[in-house]
DNA sequence: CTGACTGCAAAAGGTTTGCAAAAAG
DNA sequence: CTTTTTGCAAACCTTTTGCAGTCAG
């Protein structure tokens, strides 16, 4: 099995373009990032590119597992490399920040799901919800 | 503290509204809805209510701590009441389907979160997404 | 009465689709 | 050359907003 992303499209019957290279670097410069950004980041080098295209490709993309999705807020879902070390997103109702901690802190919830309901977990994909420590704090304040 | 949902309503404020009423009844109802749904269900007692007032409605509503709403997948939220037990939804990526599992599944997870990053999980407005047991054998069989 | 609430229509945000032209293999 | 992929424009779906009329208190 290949490791370089145009093997891995190749291998899957997909054609090597110029959008997909700039699209899986924008993912990857950006960490996380919306269609959207994604957008201006190729644009960058690329100005012609299409928004259509960006969510093509991304569905590409993410078929042949080079990147993932999550859904963070109520918006527009982010994409981020699968190269990068899974993390889980923290999101803060009140502020809408987004922290991220290591995949591995849900191992044990994980594990537990996989054996008494036989779901196996996408770990990257899993938006918690909640309030962070600073918005905790203020509201103490009030 | 009163407990009736027109007091809680009156309470912080609002008024009351036969709309405000249905919508929460259908949310009742329904159990878990979108938007979309809630308005057909509001719709069946009367047919003028449009759906911006459901929109609008589920934001008091919300406000309030009657209801709450979960991503579920990419498309709309979907609400429940509050009274209903809290619980997790699991999301197959695959064939879609939701589960749902009791929010204490989660225990651990969630006090190791408030012990080491001080984040306070709302567990009823966590999804969890991954693949579930049927569409994990499905694929075993491929 | 007066301000909160609603219905309607239009706008906004995000995503998808049909089609003809361009590019990959 | 054949088939996939792209750009463009239009369609689509969900949610939000402005406004004038209506209703709760």
């Amino acid at each position: 099995m290949s490791n370089e992303w145009d093997d891995v499209l190749r291998d899957q019957g997909y054609r090597i373009t110029p959008q997909r290279q700039l699209v899986l670097e924008a993912v990857n410069t950006l960490g996380h990032a919306t269609p959207e950004e994604l957008l201006s980041e190729v644009q960058k080098t690329a100005a012609a590119v299409n928004l259509s295209t960006i969510y093509r490709t991304l569905e590409v993309l993410e078929q042949v597992g080079l990147v993932t999705h999550a859904h963070i807020g109520h918006g527009a879902p982010t994409y981020h490399s699968v190269d990068t070390d899974a993390h889980i997103h923290l999101v803060c109702d009140t502020c809408q920040g987004v922290q991220s901690i290591p995949a591995d802190a849900a191992e044990l919830f994980v594990q537990m799901l996989r054996e008494k309901v036989g779901f196996e977990t996408d770990v990257a994909h899993v938006s918690v919800h909640g309030q962070c420590a600073t918005c905790m704090d203020r509201q103490k304040l009030l």
